[in-house]
DNA sequence: ATAATAGTGTCTATCAGACAGTATACA
DNA sequence: TGTATACTGTCTGATAGACACTATTAT
């Protein structure tokens, strides 16, 4: 006999006693140096937290989240609660894992649903203000590992710190954080904000001049055709480019 | 005001019918091209999916799947309800999406985990016989696209299979189609049959004897330490090979 | 011998990687 | 002028891609 869900019927079974997500918002911070004139700033990946007011968990740090509607998808609810919590719509949301651990939550039976959010600093700059500062905090990704944190929320974002390091290198996300027009320098150090151990030595070649990978990123040029660039970080100008949406097929075959 | 999860109260809210997961059951038959005597056999990716006796969608091909208990996490009710339908346990299964439409379970508001498994057909090979076939089937990936499936489950398969098309070209998760000792026509066959446009003319070069790609498998030898080859499927004895779990790290930045 | 599949030799254009050197602008 | 950052020239060895060629076995 073959078992499926045939066999359901809601009177009969415990269910669960809701549908949350949380959200893993990323941002990268950069600092001047000041020492240095015309330096590129250190770039540091951050994460934002929220202190809980209540049980259970009080007084602690936890993710951004909140209960998914009857009447939405958990995508939807995702967008919403990040919407309340950074006042930006137009950012990097996406789905990464469930997390379901019998017990993982002492108000019931709880599947979460986590997303990961990457946000512009430039995007986070307006909702700074509005926020009192000991209920809402960005952390540095090494801080908030060494935080007690609320539920398993440590596990969720050394999960999504996987992902986007994974992602980083394997795809574009790196224009969520960065202008569209941005230099080979800015690229360089956001990439190696999400990952640390990135070094490439002919950066500028690769990403610029190999056949195979051409085409991911273009100079940006201004009305005349002449090449445009940027001398805000740096003693020479250096060449802007931006990304083109194409994005690269990896193989391990070919 | 920040809204978070604090102001939950499990009376004041609607909650799920139920956590069900479905699971999309791949496996790769091989047909002998009897014209041809010690030809490689014809792979083709299939489907299983078991039809409905009961409403909703009665009659209708689903996917197999079932209800999440209380004391379990979505991957040990996936394993579960994999093992009920296959018999096998020792195969990949991973989570791939959550599917949360309103509306997408006519009996009720249901969260659904989908998982993808990866079974070879010599371990589906022993449960074949025991089920009814009338119940429980194998259906090439381009005539399940056409036949009128359950719930939303043509889109889950949809995307399970770019899900593994993705994954069949950036992880070594062929080998979930392969024996423990391979030869590279059977290789390119298997990936083949995920990814139909894939040809990569000095596929044997790549594979063994460029030093960047190098290591993920490796020449299987006997006793006596030489190479062993196997005259299965081919005139000429070819080079067995076996993955050396090495997994590959792609980036498009170098 | 012929057929069928496995695998190698070899050539060219391109790429990776290293490192020295030049370019542009600020102080 | 020196300094800081942005590039470019150039060299060597490795790789991609094509295609002709040889190797091993069955019939």
């Amino acid at each position: 006999m073959i078992e499926n869900e045939s066999n359901y019927s809601p009177d009969h079974y415990r269910t669960p006693d809701g549908a949350p997500t949380d959200i893993v918002i990323f941002t990268i911070v950069s600092t001047e140096r000041s020492k240095v004139k015309k330096a590129l700033p250190h770039h540091e990946l951050q994460v934002l937290l929220i202190k809980r007011n209540i049980w259970p968990f009080e007084g602690q740090w936890a993710l951004p989240g909140g209960f998914t509607l009857e009447t939405e998808t958990v995508q939807e609810c995702a967008r919403r609660e990040l919407l309340e919590e950074t006042q930006v719509s137009e950012v990097h949301l996406e789905y990464f894992n469930v997390y379901s651990e019998p017990g993982r939550d002492p108000r019931g039976w709880m599947i979460s649903h986590a997303f990961l959010a990457l946000v512009g600093e430039q995007q986070l700059a307006n909702r700074q203000a509005a926020v009192d500062a000991s209920e809402v905090q960005l952390f540095p990704v090494a801080e908030v590992l060494k935080l007690p944190l609320a539920f398993d929320h440590r596990t969720l974002i050394e999960d999504a710190l996987l992902q986007i390091q994974r992602k980083m290198l394997t795809t574009t996300i790196a224009k969520a954080f960065l202008p569209d027009e941005f230099t080979i320098a800015e690229l360089y150090q956001v990439i190696q904000a999400v990952v640390p151990d990135f070094a490439e030595q002919n950066f500028i070649r690769k990403i610029t001049s190999t056949q195979s990978r051409s085409g991911i990123i273009e100079k940006v040029v201004d009305a005349a055709g002449e090449p445009k660039s940027s001398n805000l970080y740096s003693q020479r100008p250096a060449q802007l480019y931006r990304f083109t949406g194409l994005e690269p097929q990896l193989s391990i075959y070919g």
